[in-house]
RNA sequence: GGGAGUUUAGCUCAGUUGGUAGAGUACCUGCCUUACAAGCAGAGGGUCAUAGGUUCGAGCCCUAUAACUCCCACCA
């Protein structure tokens, strides 16, 4: 029997570990289906708050629902280790930079690191009840992930879609490294807009420019004015002199310049922004790196050489107003590119990087990313503005430690560049050395490792490959290309989806995934993301567990509309308690009245209980339909409201038929007693995707002692109960308002009605006639008088037995 | 500047093809009812952001506007 009251904290213990010793969720691919779920490896921030826990739900709740519906569900899970957001973990808790640490014990540093939070990770979900199999757990810098990576890394070399270049790059100089295109976050500061006068050389013509980088004047290499711009256009062709820094430089024409921003004439240094790189490659312009890696300015500049860029900034300033070039100063509030790590101002630093090919097959990945259904539907438009908007090849390389390391050596002379055998993989260049003797370019014997190590993405781009195992013997690739869904949250569109689909697009031709389900965000309040920076997740999720159960805490989880943003809610939580709960005791209902029960073959049912059962059958095709579309939250919604219509009024009416067959008859009770058995067995699948636990507790208890509910699949009513469940609708609001009539005289559900007159339809009569007695008894009726006939029913009168009290 | 989403009861949110506006919660009232007081029954509470338009009829369709959120582009 059921416990009187139902312990969370013990109870879904119990069921963890029965889950995990007896595999329930373990993928053995056979003849069913595979539904594959490719799960975001989280990135191990050293951070957990509500959000993971939110992110994870949904996804995990589509896994069990198509688990119902008879799939192989292949679910994996995985931990986002290698680059950079585990570097800076490690560089924020040892309170040292890496390159103070030094390479190898830096290494091990991140290894020792995020072991230790991925255990934490790994605990709160399976907490949660998150059914992976975690047989398929895998970290993006184990061997046999790197070996994938270096894998995809040499077939894109092979394939020309990868190349080695030295280019300008997008740079950090507060972690040291060349960024993507993707990682860059905006952000607004308050700056000055410096106006500064130069002059031509040979007409010493004044004229002025607006810059807010007045610290790049030592990089100038040309002005540039609109060939429009009538202002200005005589001054085409002509040299600027640039005071302070003392040098003459071309001033040109492109009609890239806006003529009515700023002054209408711009530099071009290289580099400040993007379109200095632009014109410095259209333009065939000499380049000036002024800038030292770690953000200072270069020793041969002279006057400024080692200041800070800031401080150079502030120095040029001074002496510019000192030579009587500044004409204004205008504070300005402006957005600047920042790296999404670190919050720091990105720069240009022209290197020899990776860079996968972009620009050349931007078609491709739009057309993938229409051959892909996206839920909801319109995330799909993110996805198309990154890709149209994407102006750089994707830079894979990263002057850091943890990470992939690139399968490649250099000739010493010559610079070639030798890559390791795709039968060799893993290598670690600095430590393994190329198979080769000599250059096989210039016949030199000697070769420098690569230093760099992959960008995080470029391994976590790879996540299909690494569930398929990739280039092993008994792969899955048949089976999970495409894989079924990716889930993640709208702001990894553009990194981990977009480069996912240019990897799989570039291995096998194909879209990774059939579809794509997108998250909303976890807000601390009304209009206020939950950050790690800003530390204002209210709430550890351990605790929030611990306090509710793991049950509770998905309700919650599975509430919110797919795509869209959730604060977190106690309130909700509440509403969840309290449904666990109803679940719980109605369960004790049932079982208490099935233990004569034996299940055969039955058709002679009650016209309530028909109406009961055609209910269930509406709700399901709505529920099966919510959930098809990824609509977990309105799936839930849907299934709660018939839950509490079966509780409170289909339960009312048949409790009576139960407790009293010598009043009510045996078939009758057998009737009611089958509804309610088949009704909680669907009840209990369907909550089961939310409420994994409390399901398997009251399944197991009196349906099945041996299988697990999760093992189970759906098979639907084909009942034809249509007419039963829109009467039955109708009686229902009568018994409704004829309790409200007890209501308010302030008398108990219990209290006789001696004469209810009813005025109603004929086909509504028919169907209480025929369940005559469940409904007097339920609102114990002594005389239920038709006194008329009308459309649909009208209460004519309600007589209470008060005297009865 | 371009794009997307949101705006419905005090709060959190549903509202499928256009047909009298919904749930939960909170507040108020009553009821210990052979599962559940963590419950049950009931009441009040809304100019569906604003303004136009289409339609016999608009929360829903069209146009414009506003506020909030997000993405992209803007470093001259």
């Amino acid at each position: 029997m059921l416990d009187k009251k139902y312990n969370a904290a013990e109870k879904e213990a119990k069921w963890l570990n029965y889950w995990k010793e007896k595999s329930v969720y373990k993928f053995v691919p056979d003849e069913r289906k595979v539904y594959s779920i490719d799960t975001p490896p989280p990135t191990v921030s050293g951070n957990i708050h509500i959000g993971h826990i939110f992110s994870y739900s949904q996804t995990e709740m589509l896994a069990r629902y198509k688990r119902l519906r008879g799939y192989n569900v292949f679910y994996p899970f995985g931990f986002d280790d290698n680059g950079l957001p585990s570097e800076r973990l490690v560089e924020k808790e040892q309170g040292k930079k890496a390159s103070e640490i030094g390479r190898e014990a830096f290494s091990k540093l991140c290894y020792d690191t995020t072991d230790k939070y991925e255990a934490q990770f790994k605990e709160l979900f399976s907490r949660m009840g998150v059914s992976a199999d975690w047989d398929l757990q895998y970290k993006t810098v184990s061997p046999s992930t790197i070996k994938i990576s270096q894998t995809s890394f040499l077939d894109l070399v092979k394939k020309g879609h990868c190349y080695h270049k030295e280019a300008p790059a997008l740079w950090c100089n507060e972690c040291l490294t060349s960024i993507a295109q993707a990682e860059l976050e905006t952000k607004t500061i308050k700056t000055t807009f410096n106006y500064v006068n130069f002059e031509t050389v040979e007409t010493k013509e004044k004229f002025t420019i607006a810059t807010t980088r007045p610290e790049l004047l030592p990089a100038i290499v040309a002005v540039f004015v609109n060939p429009e711009d009538e202002k200005h256009k005589h001054l085409i062709g002509k040299t600027a002199h640039i005071p302070i820094v003392d040098v003459n430089v071309p001033i040109m024409a492109d009609e890239k310049v806006a003529i009515d921003k700023g002054t209408g004439v711009v530099m071009c240094c290289t580099f400040g922004d993007q379109t200095d790189i632009e014109w410095w490659k259209k333009y065939n312009l000499p380049l000036k790196n002024i800038f030292t890696s770690d953000g200072k300015i270069s020793a041969s500049v002279p006057n400024y050489g080692g200041l800070k860029i800031k401080e150079a900034r502030k120095k040029i300033v001074e002496d510019l107003q000192n030579g009587g070039f500044i004409v204004k100063i205008e504070e300005l509030e402006h957005e600047v590119q920042t790296h999404e790590r670190c919050g720091k101002e990105v720069e240009y630093a022209v290197m020899n990087q990776w860079f996968i090919d972009i620009m050349n097959h931007k078609e491709d990945f739009l057309r993938m990313g229409n051959e892909i259904k996206w839920h909801p539907e319109h995330m799909h438009s993110r996805y198309n503005d990154w890709v149209k908007n994407v102006a750089w090849d994707w830079c894979i390389s990263r002057q850091r430690y943890f990470g992939v390391p690139f399968p490649v050596w250099y000739c010493k002379d010559c610079n070639e560049p030798i890559f390791a055998d795709v039968e060799d993989l893993p290598v670690n260049p600095l430590q393994d050395k190329p198979k080769v003797t000599k250059c096989p370019k210039c016949g030199c014997t000697e070769f420098r490792p690569e230093t760099d190590v992959m960008d995080t993405w470029a391994t976590s781009s790879v996540t299909p490959l690494i569930n398929m195992k990739y280039g092993e013997k008994d792969n899955y690739e048949n089976i999970l290309k495409p894989m079924s869904l990716r889930a993640n949250a709208s702001e990894i569109i553009r990194t981990w989806d977009f480069y996912t689909i240019v990897k799989s697009f570039y291995h096998f031709g194909m879209k990774p995934w059939e579809n794509v389900m997108i998250s909303g965000f976890v807000m601390a309040s009304k209009g206020e993301k939950i950050s790690k920076s800003k530390g204002n997740s209210k709430v550890e999720p351990i605790d929030i567990v611990n306090q509710y159960s793991a049950d509770i805490v998905r309700y919650w989880a599975g509430s919110g509309r797919l795509g869209t943003d959730i604060v977190f809610s106690e309130e909700t939580l509440d509403r969840g308690r309290k449904l666990v709960n109803k679940i719980w005791n109605v369960a004790k209902f049932i079982e208490m009245h099935l233990q004569d029960f034996d299940d055969r073959d039955f058709q002679n049912y009650e016209y309530i209980d028909k109406w009961i059962l055609g209910k269930y059958q509406e709700m399901e095709a709505g529920f099966i339909k919510y959930l098809d579309e990824y609509e977990v939250g309105l799936a839930l919604n849907h299934l709660e409201k018939f839950f509490w219509n079966f509780c409170d009024n289909y339960v009312e009416i048949v409790k009576h038929r139960l407790y009293r067959p010598e009043e009510f008859g045996v078939e009758p009770r057998y009737s009611g007693q089958k509804t309610v058995y088949m009704i909680l067995y669907k009840l209990l699948q369907d909550f089961s995707i939310f409420f994994p636990f409390i399901t398997e507790e009251i399944y197991q208890e009196i349906y099945h002692k041996e299988k697990s509910i999760h093992l189970t699949t759906i098979k639907e009513f084909d009942f034809n109960f249509k007419e039963e469940a829109k009467f039955g609708d109708l009686m229902v609001e009568i018994i409704s308002a004829a309790r409200g009539e007890k209501t308010v005289n302030n008398v108990s559900l219990k209290t006789p009605i001696k004469n209810l007159d009813l005025s109603v339809s004929e086909e509504l009569k028919k169907a209480i006639e025929k369940s005559i007695k469940d409904f007097k008894a339920t609102l114990f009726i002594e005389n239920l008088n038709f006194v008329a006939t009308c459309e649909n029913y009208e209460i004519k009168k309600i007589e209470l037995d008060l005297e009865a009290e």
